[in-house]
DNA sequence: CAATAAATGAGAATAAGTCCCATTTATTTT
DNA sequence: AAAATAAATGGGACTTATTCTCATTTATTG
């Protein structure tokens, strides 16, 4: 319905990870051979909750408690160490961490100043080509080995925020 | 003689900005109604010494503590205030600061993740067009003004860090 | 040059994130 | 399936970056 989930929807497999969150999650845990745990699966169930960007604090809320600060703040490195857990940084200097779930999904940011919002945006195919390009004449330019891009754009939602829910 | 500086050489009126920093200095000040503080210059002189962003740390080394941190901390408000100075986050997680003394220096960032360096990368005018005929899209497509945009590059430098100093 | 306003220094306060260790939970072995 | 072993967790102490406070100093204005 709205034009984010239209816009991602093919990030998600849907059908079956939306199907039952616990599951997935213990799937994605017994995939990169991490043990299953209850703080692993609430937390994974906390950031399947929105397929956009969170911050800690957002995650915090969900989780009500029942997972301690020390165990949340492992987990997702535990995340980020296989791979499926993006963890950057807002420009208002806010951490934020989002799911990847297939390697397939390669996106960028899109940041609402009015509301903080940050959205995930796909470029075009031909476009992502024009930009490797251009990615290989700075590899070479500067002698470097480039592994990963992203295109940050800043902006403001122009009627009253309504891409930010 | 550096790649580097080559590269950036055009976002600076080198003759005018290093004959004189404490004097570009004040310039910077008084060009936008800012009072002329001994602080002030000194982190000014601080920024203008190094063309790539620069930690916060980084500062205060080169500051040899002739400026209070809090003060240090209230003058990097301010410069951002009168938009000459851009702020934002690496990869692991540090803030960096860099000075923008004119509209012109549109740029993007190159990150080692050996060496931490941070490398101000200028893309070309064709690619530049494109990008921003594909944020017009964007634009569009989720009903946003977009008032700027960075493409970020992250990956290793190849050769022993020549690069990186 | 005095009066007023603004900026600074030093350190206290805050907040995000990490660390430590005793206890609990998962996994492996028998 | 129970015991033994290994891994993960909770809770709070600790660290570190940044902000805040306020008495003093420095700039600006009349």
């Amino acid at each position: 319905m709205s034009s984010i989930n239209e816009n991602l929807s093919h990030f998600f497999d849907t059908a079956f990870y939306n199907k039952n969150m616990s599951e997935s999650s213990r799937k994605i845990l017994s995939d990169h051979n991490v043990s299953i745990t209850n703080p692993r699966i609430l937390v994974l169930e906390a950031l399947m909750d929105s397929q956009n960007p969170q911050t800690i604090d957002d995650l915090q809320k969900k989780l009500e408690n029942k997972v301690a600060k020390s165990t949340l703040y492992r987990v997702l490195g535990d995340l980020k160490k296989i791979n499926v857990l993006h963890e950057f940084t807002s420009p208002d200097n806010t951490t934020v961490v989002e799911l990847l779930l297939h390697d397939t999904e390669h996106h960028h940011h899109l940041f609402c100043s009015d509301c903080g919002e940050i959205i995930d945006v796909g470029l075009s195919a031909e476009f992502e080509k024009l930009l490797s390009a251009e990615i290989e004449k700075i590899e070479r330019k500067f002698n470097f080995k480039i592994n990963d891009h992203r295109v940050e754009m800043f902006g403001t939602c122009t009627d009253q925020c309504s891409n930010c829910k």
